[in-house]
DNA sequence: GGCTAACCGAGACGGTACGTCTTGTCTTCTA
DNA sequence: TAGAAGACAAGACGTACCGTCTCGGTTAGCC
């Protein structure tokens, strides 16, 4: 029996990480608030239990544990497994920054090479693999990868595009659309590339495969756009 | 009667799918042998219940009973549901041919879009993500992906270098060292976009943009090499 | 969630029968409080199970089922199927009760005729043969036998003996280790005899066979007396 | 499919043990004859699994391993657990012997004094109680345990007697029918009281008690005869 | 001395129960 | 009213044993 001022799974509708902890249901204002400490203890715990014991083996029951908190309180929250481990992975890659190392080539090579120190950590690799697999068969999960995860880090090529535009490198962009394919294009081409070298070919990515992937792929545009 | 001359998961060793049913223990030819019927639908049900549940709520329980075996002939055959979910999704992968479309471009594409056919079918989609998460904590596992799954495919690569070589598209190769890491990157580059595309973006890879991804990378590595 | 507060098994360790819902653990007052009434139920339900089925075929899933409660709580409370079979077949032995029928002799009978009512029942039957047969491997449970079922119904014997002093029957006793052999020895042998006779030799303990055991017995211990 | 000559459980139809071999089928002359000597290994290996593991744990399979013989040979001639241990403890029991001391108390003594120590052996407590639980549901068992094992027995207290009547301790019976109801009546006096004081009273039955439960029954039976 | 029927070992097979574990809910006490 | 503790129903896990069924190979007895 879900009382008045429960809010069940505050969390599962959030449109973005970071947003979330503003109130779906501002009425309820009386009582006990909940304890913000917890939500940081329990995503740390989660990820931690991503590297001791990988996603299959995790159990939500384990997390509250270690969080030292109730299993209550966790379903509270999240709806279950996929989402929690969707918000402490998706805060992995917000640490992700477009350095200025002077060119193009350069800078892409800079948010790859995060990109993959990131895709090193065991917490991230078997969480990140994990949720997309269960996103195949639930499509509001698949949205809320995309919204946490995929498309907050857009933003880095979007910056990167711009910075290029400010220094000369590219010009300026006039067909809107054409420009949006592209930026998933780059998207998917970097990321997936990235993801299959670490993840399935099992082979560090590198400075020296990051730097070729960049020259292909930029000078690929280069030729493909003319 | 599980005694010195049992051979468990006789097919968990095996270094490429489609060898497996030779056995690693020869010596063993007494006894009730087993039943090769029992393999393929075993297999078909594995798929059949990928599509029908998806990874996480796939039982060993549940595809015997499909299979119309005892739980008894599945573990003895394979370790685990990752074991088997490898297995069974190896064999789609196994459909993939290298067209004769006149260029090496349009060769590429049509590989592709099989690929992406492939990774469009549900059984492909929950199965692949999942081994591959699950292999980021287990390096037999994967071991066992490289070597069914991917490695296995590589020979599209290679097939369709040498016909565009026949061609004259491409100049006859001379550094091999070279020519593999090219054939490494590639591999990452293709297979790994149109998963992302697939599987993350959760967009169809459809002619237009297998064909925008051809360009891309074809300009690039031509580009690159010179 | 079964960490330290764990409170396994709590009925393994009672010392008889009837207390032993006070809890070994009185540490743990936090939690839900352990359901009373699933305590009844299983019980009852393994009694009709071992009716239906015997002891052999009995299974704790099917006594889970007829109870209405999940495998686990069985579990949680019982160590297994012995202890399990113990309590339950303990219960039925507490009906037994000492009849005045105005003498010893025609006291003893009245018991007897009880108990041999109580062996053929099925659940009596099989169970208690069940768990004897257990415990000649297992000094635990035969030290729960002794006192969950067998000791508790010396009671009878020591009541008997009472009743006939007061009578005059018999002379108020002065050797109390005499004493308590003699008891023992009784009771070894009316149990036994009426157990071989029910169960190996498969004849009715009727009030003829009572009536001759009886005779026998008190007129083997009046003269052993002398 | 059982071939025309199969005869499958041999000896479960056996009235008693030891007459056994004697084919019930003599038609099949042909072919391969069992193994005697297999026999043997298989009764002696149930026993020493019983000591091993007590009847709950045995295992066909076991028992085959220990006897270095295979399963089928085991439900060849045997239809299953129940009844391999019962001829297994059978033969434990015609060790017993009616020993000449002198007296017919004494020769009691002598004869209940065997029965104990055969009772304290695991492979006799175990296996006896087990099956004579097993039989509470199973008439064709418990017929088989009355003439194998019990039955058999009661040569001792007609030899007994017999001896008894020679020297004069006895009167020569007359009616026949009235002393067969007081073998039965001593056989399950004797052997419940053994049973009972070694496997739940848990005590020995050492020369001592045996010394007073000869005297109680002794002089019961002269002081109930009169 | 070859035939042949029944035996034997090995071990795979379809079933089924085991005892444990995890899930998501519910219930109690405490703060 | 939130939270910690932990019992609860449900059901999958991977293992073990059951009793049956193939296999290939052996061993007597009769031609």
């Amino acid at each position: 029996m879900p009382l008045p001022g429960d809010l069940p799974h505050d969390r599962t509708e959030s449109a973005g990480y970071g947003r979330a902890m503003q109130r779906r249901h501002p009425a309820s204002r009386t009582g006990r608030p909940r304890s913000a400490a917890a939500d940081t203890a329990i995503l740390a715990a989660t990820r931690q239990a991503l590297v001791d014991l990988g996603w299959s083996k995790l159990t939500l029951s384990d997390v509250a544990v270690r969080a030292g908190v109730a299993k209550t309180t966790l379903y509270r929250r999240w709806a279950g497994k996929n989402e929690l481990v969707v918000d402490a992975v998706a805060e992995l890659f917000d640490e992700l920054t477009l350095p200025d190392r002077g060119s193009l080539a350069a800078d892409i090579e800079g948010v790859v090479l995060q990109f993959a120190a990131i895709l090193a950590r065991p917490e991230a690799r078997s969480g990140l693999m994990a949720v997309v697999a269960e996103a195949t068969r639930d499509e509001a999960l698949r949205e809320r990868i995309r919204a946490s995860i995929v498309d907050r880090q857009k933003r880095l090529v979007i910056a990167g595009r711009a910075r290029a535009q400010e220094r000369g490198e590219l010009p300026p962009e006039s067909d809107t659309e054409r420009s949006a394919r592209a930026v998933d294009l780059i998207f998917d081409m970097v990321a997936g590339s990235v993801v299959h070298r670490t993840l399935v070919s099992n082979q560090p990515a590198d400075a020296e495969w990051v730097h070729g992937l960049t020259r292909v792929l930029l000078s690929g545009l280069a030729a493909s756009a003319r």
